[in-house]
DNA sequence: AGACTGTAAATTGTCGACAATTTTCAATAT
DNA sequence: ATATTGAAAATTGTCGACAATTTACAGTCT
């Protein structure tokens, strides 16, 4: 279990771009560096070629920003950019949410409700891990269900590790558990009746809620210094 | 008047990517056929690496679908793609026409009126141009009113080349002028109204006008066969 | 001192060649 | 005839070298 896109690297370009995209999005590579082709291709021991390649696909994920004839930088990151994105991801989640309560399987949902049930247990014993993993694994349910293939790609490939990076770099990765269980609870409900406007409605609050909750911990943090 | 991002080609990929974009999206390319590396870099004249990469960015814009050691394809059209593209423009551009209600200038919103208004001249001249261009013209200022860089991104770069890929391709041209022009006109009010939730609604409604149009014509044309 | 200029260094862009993999197809066996 | 095998052909992946462009910096001028 919790594997959903096992995105496994058959090429040496695959390898360089998952171990680029992993140290961009955990900050080892910092946020607004500079990528030199060279000093990359000798660190990793591969040809400037593959380098180039990853980097290409690091940009076509917005995460590095390139200009011709000059290079490539990762993001920088800005309390404005992540809002951004959750707006996006409200949007696209939201239909998602929709989405799903139309073509998702019965049995789909039923596996949907285990996890939210199995959870449950988790929350109630204290095994705090559920936040990150958990609230990831639900998500990403709900988007797969979609059976929207475009839109997977999108959320799964491109915005996710976005997110990942904003909220990995600038601390975000607070509890927010129990109040995020119940709403996960009621989306499935409105999934499992088939309610396409009520899952989207639910959705979208779910990820307002998050965001507000993101955009108070940013003040705050921003006010300590 | 009419360009919005000049994207200008400064590297010999650039002009590769523009090149093979314009060409499989109007079809001179065929959909579903290969992308052979060799045989496009004796075709543009330039060496296999700058057609690799344009090829890469065209992956990057779900233009076509690369496997590792394989090749390259432009993706395959199906009704069923365009429904599912037609989805993530209505959460997408939703979404955008509730940002700019918030975010437009008020000057930007009076060019937008008067926009409106130029194009209701023409309609009423029976110049019958208004449904490809203005209406595209339309929505990019939304979409920019959005003022959601990641937002306008994914729309201008990536989303708008494959919508009118199919548009072009399924023989979508057709009309839809007068309706699609009162439904504008409601959309602005919106907006020059600062109401973003009423502005969302009217544009996710005008897309799913818009979609169920096509999705008629769909099924009359393959009816015909 | 500060601004401008031109040359040198460094970096990215492009190329052709070689390596690895897939595909083709003829030869063979059942 | 069909299926299987194995070598040859074709295609993609990777590499190092060269070309074009940008950046750094020393020298000059005001």
């Amino acid at each position: 279990m919790m594997s959903f896109f096992d995105e496994q690297a058959v090429t040496s370009s695959d390898k360089a771009f998952f171990r680029m995209r992993k140290e961009i999005v955990e900050g080892e590579i910092a946020a607004g560096s500079k990528l030199s082709e060279m000093e990359l291709s000798t660190k990793y021991e591969v040809s400037r070629a593959v380098v180039r390649e990853a980097i290409n696909r690091l940009e076509s994920c917005h995460l590095v920003e390139r200009k011709a004839n000059v290079g490539a930088r990762v993001v920088t990151l800005t309390p404005e950019g992540l809002m951004e994105l959750y707006q996006i991801r409200e949007a696209l989640e939201g239909m998602a949410a929709r989405l799903a309560a139309q073509h998702m399987t019965d049995s789909e949902i039923r596996d949907l409700e285990g996890l939210l049930s199995s959870q449950f247990d988790e929350v109630k014993n204290q095994h705090s891990y559920y936040q990150e993993a958990g609230d990831l694994d639900f998500h990403y349910r709900i988007i797969l269900g979609s059976k929207n293939a475009s839109l997977i790609s999108m959320l799964v490939n491109g915005l996710y590790h976005l997110v990942r990076m904003y909220r990995v770099q600038l601390g975000m990765a607070g509890p927010r558990v129990t109040t995020a269980f119940d709403e996960h609870k009621h989306i499935v409900r409105a999934i499992s009746n088939r309610d396409p406007e009520l899952a989207e409605i639910l959705m979208r609050r779910h990820i307002q809620y998050s965001k507000n909750n993101i955009a108070t911990k940013l003040a705050s943090n921003q006010s300590h210094f």
